[in-house]
DNA sequence: CTGAAAGCGCTTACAG
DNA sequence: CTGAAAGCGCTTACAG
């Protein structure tokens, strides 16, 4: 019933405990028979290898913690499957937290992974996270790695998708399109994807010589933007054009505006930011700016590997491109009355 | 540098590595003002307990391995929230791993998880995994969860969803509306999930003396819902309501039969299943079932908990009931010609 | 290529 | 309430 050990593999195949250690991490030191031997032991025992043991004595534990802010928004959950991919490929199993947007949870965590003796970190800094996160990391020698959001005026390695750019240029297409009087609609957390894409909204506007007609901030949800599209068309100067924090805001507001009479694309345009499969889905087409979780997943990974084996490499901010995506949700400003 | 350790905090505090070793587990056998002083030692030192080595002695390891088998679907994204919440109340950490569907891979985790020395499993099982799995796990004495998926003709807790009962509410509904030439739009993956389903759609036509019009296997992508639209309505026989798999079939076909130009809720009936969120926000809106991924992943907890602290407790399966959801894609039959 | 010894950081009886 | 000793299952030098 107990589990068979090293030593156990060892005596039935009659050679030392360190010699079967050796076979077990496939070192080459060890003649083909004898690894024969040790292997069938192996099998016959039913051993499995027990990480842990061999950890401690190598102290590290082939494991890495992810800590992400929302597991139940689709977003998070593919940035964690492209992790989840790059680190299983070098053999790094993931131990997984939700922090929930609470900082103190996620302080909690990092803890926990500590003592968990996790190899590295990697982080989307909750709402809220402070220098603290980064410093406390170096001090400890933890290798980490911010994802997606990055705490300002730290030092870290980054991975993360180029909201900055994909709004700029999301924005110069409304502009291009003849659109003056353009409403950027915002999420309400604060949060550096939050700032980096407000940035590329304004310095599009800037760059064409607009005001930005306002900025609204909304609460994440489809519901909020939903009702949030009576009071945004009822101002007395309302936009022709909408650019939107992300695909939920936008399609909350496709809803809203279709609910009042609006005609998409035609009285105004609308614009989301992520390219969720529902954007393609509803009618007119949602316009969106494509990013790629799966990718700034791998991304993040790639960088906390190289973090482990390298302490003492330069940080690296790896920035994945964004892709505008035009749809039927876009069309000419309406000309002026 | 190196990380302090019990006997570093037991010297400083001026006691034997035992005592910090009770005070660290919170025991009650250590006086308030030794309590005091060794507490005073860790922080100052700033001791990081470690669990691998506590874990190694006390052979467990306060970890549990979660395998689903696609992360990018936001279902299995929630139910691993809903996991990962009830197992981080109980101070047990997540280690997780993506099967991607595939029964090798699922193996090759199940072994690291071995490796690991996780204390328990839980699986959705990928396609095709068969018996053993639930075999191997008894075994080895390894506590194990099966979550939404359940492997045929096994025996071991089980939390999930009533697919069965679900699809009967939903297609009963359609009946009641007088709809006669219902089709059932089923996934192509061969697991418990779709037969329940299946079943349950069989059972209600059963009940109201009703055939089938047929059964279609789609391969579970917007897209291929979508293009399957026109064989769907170009029968010589057309159905005038279809039950589909899940919401992304639904989704998927709705924006296909809009293509054509008929008119769903009127023409034709049309039921998902999931509600996700965008079924209400297309139109006409989406009938759907409601399932609770998330409640059914603390199940899922819950039972393995249970499992590990008595594992000779009888065998649970915890059935999370459905709730259909009546919207603007269901109308009557349209009055036969 | 293989073996004997020490040690990774904790917990577990067992004494006192 | 506290301490000395053994041991969890491995790896790491060090010899040979």
């Amino acid at each position: 019933m107990k589990r068979p050990t090293l030593l156990h593999v060892a005596q039935k195949a009659g050679v030392s405990r360190a010699t079967a250690s050796l076979v077990v991490r496939g070192s080459s030191l060890v003649s083909a028979a004898t690894r024969k031997r040790v292997e069938a032991a192996m099998v016959e025992l039913g051993y499995v290898y027990n990480l842990g043991a061999a950890g401690m004595r190598a102290s590290r534990s082939r494991t890495v913690g992810v800590i992400v802010p929302d597991l139940t928004n689709p977003f998070f959950a593919v940035l964690l499957a492209g992790i989840e991919a790059a680190l299983e490929t070098a053999g790094l199993a993931v131990v997984l937290a939700n922090s929930n947007e609470n900082v103190e949870k996620q302080n909690g965590f990092i803890r926990r992974m500590r003592e968990h003796g996790v190899d590295g970190l990697i982080v989307c800094p909750a709402e809220g996270t402070e220098k603290a996160l980064v410093e406390d990391a170096a001090r400890w020698g933890m290798p980490l790695v911010q994802a997606l959001r990055f705490v300002r005026d730290t030092v870290s390695d980054y991975a993360g998708t180029d909201y900055r750019g994909g709004m700029l240029e999301a924005t110069n297409h409304l502009i291009a399109l003849g659109h003056r009087r353009i409403a950027f609609i915002n999420g309400n957390r604060e949060h550096s994807g939050r700032t980096d894409r407000l940035e590329g909204f304004l310095a599009a506007m800037d760059g064409g010589g607009l005001e930005p007609l306002f900025v609204l901030e909304l609460q994440l949800t489809h519901r909020a933007a939903r009702a949030a599209a009576l009071e945004i068309m009822h101002r007395p100067d309302p936009p022709t054009a909408l650019i939107c924090f992300n695909d939920v805001v936008g399609l909350g507001l496709h809803r809203g505006l279709c609910d009042l009479g609006v005609e998409i694309g035609r009285d105004v345009s609308l614009v989301g930011f992520d390219d969720v499969a529902e954007a393609d889905l509803i009618r007119p087409a949602l316009a969106s700016v494509a990013t790629e979780p799966f990718k700034v997943g791998q991304s993040a990974a790639r960088l906390l590997l190289r973090r482990i084996s390298e302490p003492d490499a330069e940080f690296r901010h790896e920035i994945e491109p964004t892709r505008f995506v035009l749809r039927r949700s876009c069309g000419p400003a309406p000309s002026q009355a």
